[in-house]
DNA sequence: TATTATGTATAGATAAAATCTATGGATTGC
DNA sequence: GCAATCCATAGATTTTATCTATACATAATA
């Protein structure tokens, strides 16, 4: 059963004539006839009576009739559709993000998004960048929003934020009062730090062994808030994105603290499997992404302005 | 836009891999690589993401899937329903008939016909034969019950009832006394004839050029029914079916009149246009006719028991 | 009743497409 | 790294769709 066959049985019912709907259908009348030929073969029933100036459906063929029309409408919907990009109702997409990203640089922009695609439903994942980029390789989320720098040869980055992760101390911590230490005097304290995954930790301890400090860890974790909560407490002190800690400063429940030769900073960028293609809805609330902080036109050089 | 592309397109988004829905489908995987690409082709967008282990649906696959699914069930269904001769609901067809058939001869066939075929809605047209014919010509109805004999080269007919069409009177007539009348005798009287038009009509006009009268007609007519009430009330004589005046005869307000050297009767029998395809619901129809009475021997010589 | 116009069916040639085989490049998992 | 698996591509082959030409049937016309 052939498509454009259906389209001319369609035809042939509704002007009666094959000739007719030849014309119509700007093709010649024996196309039209072993269309039809082709189609009661196949169904083994005869949809036309012929003879007479006109030909008549038969039952059957008034009962294709009803299904033809429907699958016509289907297919011209779909095309429709999908040339225009629309998105069905409750389709949607994933993609992952680290805390940071959710909890601080997208929510403004997702909130912007849903106006523009309202019928498309988001499921951010959210989690460590190791986790994510594996979600990418595996095709399970369509981007991600990840520490940098991430390197992997099927996984291309583009940075959107530089984040500075400096020193911070409860509000009653020595430390609070002197503004600024020496590394020696950190590794003294109580360090709490992310978990070796992390790719903010992985920064930090190449410039302690740079350095050749060793620090005390007395607690490992994935999540930043956590660790906001604990330094708070006065458990340890920690190197945190600024990020997370910047409404604890305003607060005044954590202070900064400067610490000699040491300036980390974690960069904070869009993630995705190399050679994927994106769809328009997924497309636009990346480039959202790129717009608010930065990074548009190394997106557009790598991923190509067309299509 | 193919249907056994689509078909392949389901089978990939199911299985998530080229080779594998190439294996359900017993065809090549560069043939479902093909017909996925022509699909992403005439749409404009990329249905999977490929790379990795599996390849993943777009959001515009997902839509597609949404659309093909419900296609491929239409397809399935109409293939089903017309395979197996099923009629959908609210479809029907056209015969014709004329009065006596419709009145005395198809009633309890029509009521039978209801409990095989439920959903079918019949649409009998009744009209005198000539008429009817042009119908069968016209592809506007299936098939007629008729006066015989019709002859014509593109309809063939098969007899189903012989009726008698005796001289009947009312009962106040001079004639219901007397039993009998002659030829000379009736031409004498005013007759109620059926119009020219009519096959029954023709039969008696033959028979009295034959014997060289001309009968005074008073009044021609297409009604059976309203000849007998004429008749009934004395208005004239008629030669009428004995299907259309038994119960008037029963009754006492008709008689029947015998005329020498005079036995008219004429055949009601199935009319169709010659070569014509017969849907199962039809053709049922059709062969309880011809059971209840008879010619199902000659119909089926006719139209051949096969298909 | 012949004639003309119109309609569908069929045969053979041609064009288009779908599919296959063979193979290359890429990725995953061991 | 190596082997296995996967998808893409090229070229050959087969199948399908379509076209041209024509035969045959029917309906309208003269």
């Amino acid at each position: 059963m052939n498509l454009y066959h259906l389209r001319y049985f369609l035809s042939v019912a509704q002007t009666g004539s094959f000739s007719q709907a030849a014309r119509e259908m700007h093709v010649t009348q024996p196309t039209v006839s072993s269309g039809i030929a082709e189609l009661e073969k196949t169904m083994g029933v005869r949809l036309f009576n012929r003879g007479g100036k006109r030909v008549a459906l038969t039952m059957e063929g008034r009962t294709l009739v009803n299904y033809a029309m429907q699958i016509q409408d289907l297919v011209e919907e779909v095309e429709d559709h999908l040339q225009r990009r629309d998105v069905l109702p409750g389709e949607g997409f994933q993609f992952g993000a680290i805390d940071a990203a959710v909890t601080y640089l997208l929510p403004d922009i997702l909130k912007d998004y849903r106006r523009a695609y309202p019928s498309v439903s988001l499921s951010a994942q959210v989690a460590p960048s190791r986790y994510l980029v594996d979600d990418l390789l595996m095709n399970r989320s369509e981007f991600a929003v990840i520490s940098l720098p991430y390197d992997h040869p099927r996984v291309e980055t583009v940075s959107i934020y530089r984040d500075s992760m400096p020193l911070v101390v409860g509000a009653s911590h020595p430390f609070a009062a002197q503004k600024n230490a020496t590394l020696q005097e950190v590794v003294q304290e109580p360090l709490i730090l992310f978990h070796t995954d992390s790719i903010s930790r992985k920064i930090v301890d190449e410039r302690f062994a740079e350095a050749g400090v060793s620090p005390s860890v007395v607690m490992e974790m994935r999540s930043p808030e956590a660790m906001r909560k604990l330094v708070e407490v006065g458990v340890g002190i920690s190197f945190l994105p600024l990020l997370t800690v910047q409404e604890s400063l305003n607060a005044g429940a954590l202070k900064v603290v400067d610490v000699e030769g040491v300036a980390f900073s974690r960069e904070v960028g869009v993630a995705w499997r190399r050679g994927r293609y994106f769809s328009a809805a997924i497309r636009y609330l990346i480039e959202a992404i790129f717009e608010a902080y930065q990074g548009l036109e190394v997106w557009e050089k790598k991923v190509g302005i067309a299509k």
